[in-house]
DNA sequence: AGGCAGGCTTTTA
DNA sequence: TAAAAGCCTGCC
């Protein structure tokens, strides 16, 4: 089925911004994506035009919402003053087409505390190796095999040397401890979603191993809270080189988390524009 | 070969 | 309470 989608929406932009671990791509611009029980084959096949594997209804049902498609990015893109924020404008020039996902709660706190210490593909290895150990074996409507992301309990039906067998490393105690956390029903995702970012961050750090940075990013991509805003150390040296005066976060709320995710992108794809080059 | 990669917890001053 | 040390692992 084709889906037209006019406002911003970049599938490359989207899984190479670093929220989403678990998108296998298929070919030129075209991804496999697994959510919850679903799996979507998606292809960008012109002009705002994408081929979906799925009917409308599952289109409506999951993955507009999904795709955050009733929130207008352009419009959230256009309150950038070219004036007065040079730096911002251009990044968000460059990387126009990132959207922040509606992705699964449990599976971005798990994501996230992997993340620590690790580039991107070491976290989509060590979270692939996590679902093929005790996520459910599912078949796409290709007939392809895939796992879905596992449930807390079955997290925890793995012995230590399974765990460890993940490339966990010293993490391996802060997913069980999360998967515990979860399990026990001690943290009301639903809830906190309904918050504001501050308060759910702060309900998220008690989990052990889940500091403020992690906290940030499953509040921003597990909770869809824009204006959570992660400072990882590469956001950090953006603040300290580009606004030596402070950075403007009243002017951007509500959504300082949407345009964090285009300064990252933007500083990131320069630096390694530069190690290419040289 | 030592440092670093999208940090966190624990220890130490 | 702020700064360091230690932690798994893979990669250059």
């Amino acid at each position: 089925m084709i889906i037209y989608i006019e406002d911003d929406f970049n599938l490359d932009k989207i899984t190479d911004s670093g929220q989403c671990f678990r998108w296998e791509k298929t070919g030129e611009a075209a991804y496999r994506i697994p959510f919850r029980d679903k799996c979507l084959y998606i292809e960008a096949v012109g002009d705002s035009a994408y081929d979906v594997s799925c009917t409308q209804q599952e289109f409506q049902n999951v993955w507009y919402d999904y795709f955050d498609l009733g929130t207008d990015y352009r419009m959230i893109r256009e309150r950038i003053d070219e004036q007065k924020d040079p730096f911002l404008y251009q990044a968000a020039e460059q990387e126009k087409g990132i959207r922040i996902l509606r992705q699964d709660s449990w599976e971005m706190l798990i994501s996230f505390i992997i993340s620590q210490n690790k580039n991107i593909p070491a976290i989509r290895r060590s979270i692939a190796l996590l679902a093929a150990a005790c996520g459910e074996a599912c078949s796409d409507s290709k007939g392809i095999s895939y796992y879905a992301f596992p449930r807390p309990e079955a997290v925890l039906g793995l012995d230590p040397d399974q765990l460890r067998a993940c490339s966990l490393g010293y993490r391996c105690k802060y997913v069980r401890a999360a998967a515990e956390y979860v399990s026990e029903g001690k943290i009301n995702f639903e809830e906190l979603q309904k918050t504001d970012a501050d308060r759910a961050i702060e309900a998220l750090t008690e989990i052990y191993g889940v500091g403020i940075k992690v906290a940030s990013c499953i509040a921003l991509f597990g909770m869809h809270h824009l204006n959570a805003f992660p400072r990882d150390v590469w956001v950090k040296r953006i603040l300290e080189n580009e606004y030596p005066n402070g950075y403007p976060f009243s002017d951007y709320a509500p959504y300082n988390g949407v345009y964090q995710q285009y300064m990252f992108a933007f500083y990131r794809n320069v630096k390694t524009l530069r190690e290419t080059k040289s």
